[in-house]
RNA sequence: GCGGGGGUGCCCGAGCUGGCCAAAGGGGACAGGCUUAGGACCUGUUGGCGUAGGCCUACCAGGGUUCGAAUCCCUGCCCCCGCACCA
């Protein structure tokens, strides 16, 4: 822990990680900045350390590298978290005293937005330095600045100018108490619940409709009855000169939404039963009835009866069929006679769906619970495969989503019919403790991402950059395609008000679209006053317009310039979810404000973090707080198993096991330092010089260092981060042991050598990964400087001899052969003899590779031909053994076998644990054992 | 519903431009070494069968292409994620 304080303090003092123009092998990388309104945990871990270790590594190739952070402070969230612990709302207490483990003492200054917000990114900033990443913290900021407003201002000014900006009215969830729109983090119960747009026909009922809501206004023509639940309270109410009838509970909601609406009176519903409206669309009477599954508060607590479709009506007609009592009291006749009218035909279903699927969910009345699951289905079958049946005119044939939209369009342009939205579940809960409803606002700005032209360009865009991992450009596309119009400023809020209707504040999402700019210049902007960046000056430093400006031209010629030589932006990394929105307006913005050449590059989407399995959340205290993990473990153990256990774009899962186990590994790698070089005394690692062994095992050694940073290179160009560990430690470790274990206690010049090559490469190759305790390695063996700084290992391509891998892979198999043997027999041999493949046998091989279709006949003869061996039936024997299963893949080439085994003899007698015996020619083989060797296959004999 | 991604051995997870794949790596379990019995560490085993290095069964289910399929195609079942004004 103390190794890894020492190392970030020196980072610092040497300011290594500091970025300034030079050079031209620039990179440039950003990852989506914090919104610090809670404690930092390892799923957020992981996010800030992927960019690191690709910082680090890119540092390594010699490219100058800007890797920047700031701080997201825009939003609504705090201002309610503000507000409830004002109110000391025990859950949010609980919240940030558990599980964001605030002291006492800063909780109490918690009732001050910004004061959280400020806590909090001290606190991301402590952590982030206590995890060692390779920020350039001179370009730090928070949105809410002066000089980042301005650039807000003039992006937003920029869209305008396009005639990207609209004005027009937006649903949303709204708080009546609070008297504000309310997001799902504001909410006591109903999170993520949708807002649905209805269709509401108008029945006529004298002078005066009752209104009823519907998803499927296609069933008009189906309808029977209409129901409302005369337990309820029903009003009368005024809407654009004519007179609804609607349900009490659903007036708060419905009062928001149609502006002029106005109570009249209350309707006694006991006294609308048994009356008869008239249907909108075909003009037919049908009766109102009572139903007690009706819902007042949702759409208009009038539904209109389709028993032939919806399962719910068709029960609630059988209840009331049979409840003579009902019948009675409200004097209905005739309730016999009304019969399910089928208006959508589908495949497998007959007249009535509905009672179909009744029967097929066993459901007995309009109180089973079962009630929701059977009219989902029906819904969806219906939806998807419905068609309008044959004796409906105008739509007859037509799928049921087609007719669903021109029949609502044609009855509302009638006027027969209207729009409402509504919660697709209730209740929606405030956390105030108030119902939500769903109202209009009015006058709301929109950036119109609907816009033909700018998809097109954003298009573009998307096609000329990288993709990681490439499967999500569909995703891009679609989102794309499928964006609407966004409104883009709140009421409330901290953030940048609209230059030019300054009571709306820019949204968070719409002001951190093009911000990886802004790090460019900041360290300048900090010391400039916010009221000289005009529109004027940001047109110049981003657009290289000539204007006159408030500022020293010098210096603005300076920050233009710094601006063009970092950008464009080579990568941006962030979450998965956020394709739909920030993302993909990342891309908007970038192809509506710059030329294509600074468009962005490269885009890395993560996955998520799970704990112990399951998903993590603050909210629910499932998670581990970054701060308490390094107390624990280290920084350098939890950026390995981050880096380790999952690619960046694949959910992670965060096991306490297995992160223990990723410590001990890391030990492992300090004390195999210690182990090498007392092996090779305190000599300086060899940077430059490549050793050249001229045994076996030691080419074989040099073969694997060098196809792993082959591997581990690639791995990490493509941000493969748990590939790249693979490969630069798990499997070199292997290759390691392996070769301790072959050179046992020879230790000569030459093993030194390799050593020495090893552990300064090795050191290197993780170095992105656990760069403390590389640091502390390269400074203990002799490295030169930082091994931050220092160059990555170079890649010997000529080390890797497919030849000399299959050389040791002879070895271990003949030993794995051995002691197969052993086992079958349960015997101990004195002796194992061993037979290599004669030449004739190679001859053969090489031939048979040779030809395009090898096949016996053509084999033979041609060996029979070129006379390669003598005895016919050990020839067929052998060509029908390879054409079995040798002849695989590339061919690698002729091996020495007899000069391999040789120089393996004393390890495999020691693994075997028996006399090894290798034999050139079969002058001793009293079991006729030998004609089994084929190429790479050593015959064995056990005596 | 729309869009995207998946189903691999006890678990996680690689492979999936077809052959060297009974399938990397980790975790767990088992056995052995070490040690004061423990913890840590090291070694080995971890689909079945087998008296000569082999055979059989396996990568959700079913069908197909191929000399050959975890890998390609079709069908079905199941799972996960996003769908907006929320960072």
């Amino acid at each position: 822990m103390d190794i890894e304080r020492k190392w970030q303090k020196k980072w610092e003092k040497a300011e290594i990680f500091q970025a300034n123009p030079h050079g031209d092998k620039k990179l440039f990388l950003t990852v989506a900045y914090p919104y610090p309104s809670g404690a930092m945990h390892i799923g957020h871990g992981r996010t800030y350390t992927v960019p690191d270790v690709y910082a680090r590594f890119k540092r390594m190739q010699g490219y100058n590298v800007l890797f920047p952070m700031a701080w997201h402070v825009t939003g609504a969230p705090v201002i309610g978290i503000a507000r409830r612990i004002q109110r000391r709302d025990p859950w949010t207490l609980k919240v940030y005293q558990k599980v964001h483990k605030v002291p006492p003492k800063e909780l109490e200054k918690f009732t001050d937005p910004e004061y959280i917000v400020e806590y909090f990114s001290k606190e991301y900033k402590r952590i982030m330095k206590a995890m060692g990443y390779s920020i350039d913290w001179r370009r730090e900021f928070k949105t809410t600045d002066p000089q980042y407003q301005k650039f807000i201002a003039w992006q937003i000014k920029k869209l305008k100018k396009r005639g990207l900006i609209r004005k027009g009215e937006h649903p949303v969830k709204y708080c009546p108490e609070c008297e504000n729109p309310v997001g799902d983090h504001d909410l006591l119960e109903g999170e993520g619940v949708a807002i649905n747009q209805l269709t509401i026909l108008k029945f006529k009922l004298r002078d005066s409709y009752l209104v009823a809501a519907t998803f499927r206004p296609e069933t008009i023509f189906g309808v029977t009855n209409l129901w409302l639940n005369p337990k309820e309270k029903y009003i009368e109410v005024k809407v654009d000169g004519e007179k609804w009838i609607i349900s009490e509970k659903s007036y708060k909601n419905l009062s928001q939404q149609k502006k002029d609406m106005k109570f009249v009176e209350e309707v006694n519903p006991e006294e609308l039963v048994g009356s008869n409206v008239k249907n909108p669309m075909t003009g037919e009477e049908h009766p109102i009835l009572p139903a007690y599954f009706v819902d007042p508060e949702y759409g208009t607590g009038i539904v209109f009866s389709v028993p032939a479709h919806a399962p719910a009506d068709y029960i609630a007609l059988q209840d009331l069929k049979k409840d003579r009592k009902l019948q009675k009291k409200y004097k209905l006749e005739n309730i016999e006679r009304i019969k399910p009218v089928n208006v959508i035909t589908t495949e497998g279903y007959g007249e009535c769906p509905a009672c179909e699927t009744i029967e097929k969910f066993k459901i007995k009345n309009q109180k089973d619970p079962r009630l929701d699951d059977a009219t989902n289905e029906l819904y969806k079958i219906e939806h998807a495969k419905g068609k309008m049946s044959q004796h409906i005119p105008e739509y007859s044939d037509k799928p049921v989503a087609e007719a669903r939209e021109e029949i609502a369009e044609h009855l509302k342009s009638e006027g027969k019919a209207d729009e409402i939205f509504d919660f697709a579940e209730h209740p929606v809960i405030c956390r105030c403790g108030s119902r939500c409803i769903v109202k209009i606002m009015e006058n709301q700005w929109f950036i119109k991402y609907s816009d033909k032209e700018w998809k097109n360009l954003t298009l573009k865009c998307l096609n000329s950059l990288k993709i990681i991992p490439e499967e999500v450009k569909a995703n891009f596309e679609y989102y794309i395609e499928w964006l609407d119009d966004w409104a883009c400023a709140r009421r409330i809020g901290l953030g940048t008000p609209l230059p030019w209707d300054p009571k709306w504040i820019i949204e968070p999402l719409s002001d951190s679209t093009i911000y990886m700019s802004y790090y460019t210049i900041a360290p300048h902007l900090k010391r400039l006053p916010a009221n000289d960046l005009n529109d004027k000056f940001f047109d110049k430093i981003f657009l290289g317009q000539d204007n006159k400006l408030k500022i020293d031209e010098k210096l603005a010629n300076k920050i233009s310039n710094e601006f063009n030589y970092w950008y464009p932006l080579d990568w941006r990394l962030s979450a998965k979810d956020l394709i739909g929105n920030h993302l993909t307006f990342h891309l908007f913005h970038h192809s509506a404000i710059f030329p294509p050449s600074k468009w962005p590059k490269g885009i890395v989407v993560f996955g998520m973090g799970l704990l112990e399995g399951k998903k993590m959340s603050s909210s629910k205290g499932n998670v581990v707080l970054l701060s308490d993990a390094i107390e624990a473990h280290g920084a350098d153990v939890v950026r390995l198993f981050l880096m380790s256990s999952a690619e960046p774009w694949q959910d992670f899962d965060w096991r306490e096991k297995e992160v223990i186990g990723t410590k001990r590994r890391l030990e492992w790698f300090r004390e195999f330092g210690d182990k090498i070089s007392n092996m090779i005394g305190s000599k300086r690692l060899s940077v430059s010089k490549t050793p050249e062994p001229s045994s076996f095992i030691g080419k074989w050694m040099m073969a694997r260092i060098n196809l792993r940073i082959r591997e581990a290179t690639k791995a990490l160009e493509g941000f493969q981060t748990r590939r790249a560990v693979q490969e630069a430690f798990f499997l070199l470790r292997k290759d390691v042991d392996h070769y301790m274990k072959r050179i046992g206690d020879h230790v000569d010049e030459e093993v030194k050598d390799v050593l020495r090559y090893l552990l300064s490469v090795w050191i290197r190759l993780m170095a992105p990964f656990i760069p403390h305790t590389a640091e502390e390695m390269w400074e203990k063996y002799g490295g030169d400087g930082f091994v931050s700084e220092a160059p990555w290992p170079k890649l010997h391509e000529e080390f890797i001899s497919l030849e000399v891998q299959r050389a040791e892979e002879i070895v271990q198999d003949t030993i794995k052969d051995i002691m197969e043997i052993k086992k079958i027999l349960n015997i101990a041999p004195e002796k194992v003899h061993v037979y290599v493949a004669p030449d004739w046998k190679w001859r053969v091989l090489e031939m048979a590779y040779d030809m395009d279709k090898p096949d016996i006949g053509a084999l033979m003869g041609r060996a029979i031909s070129e006379g390669i061996h003598d005895d016919k039936k050990e020839l067929v024997d052998f060509i029908k053994r390879i054409l079995k299963d040798t002849l695989r893949g590339e061919y690698p080439g002729r091996v020495d076998e007899y000069r391999i085994l040789s120089d393996a003899k004393d390890y495999i007698e020691k693994e075997v644990n028996a006399e090894i015996i290798i034999h050139e020619d079969a002058e001793y083989d009293p079991e006729g054992k030998a004609k089994n060797a084929i190429p790479y296959k050593p015959a064995i004999y056990l005596e």
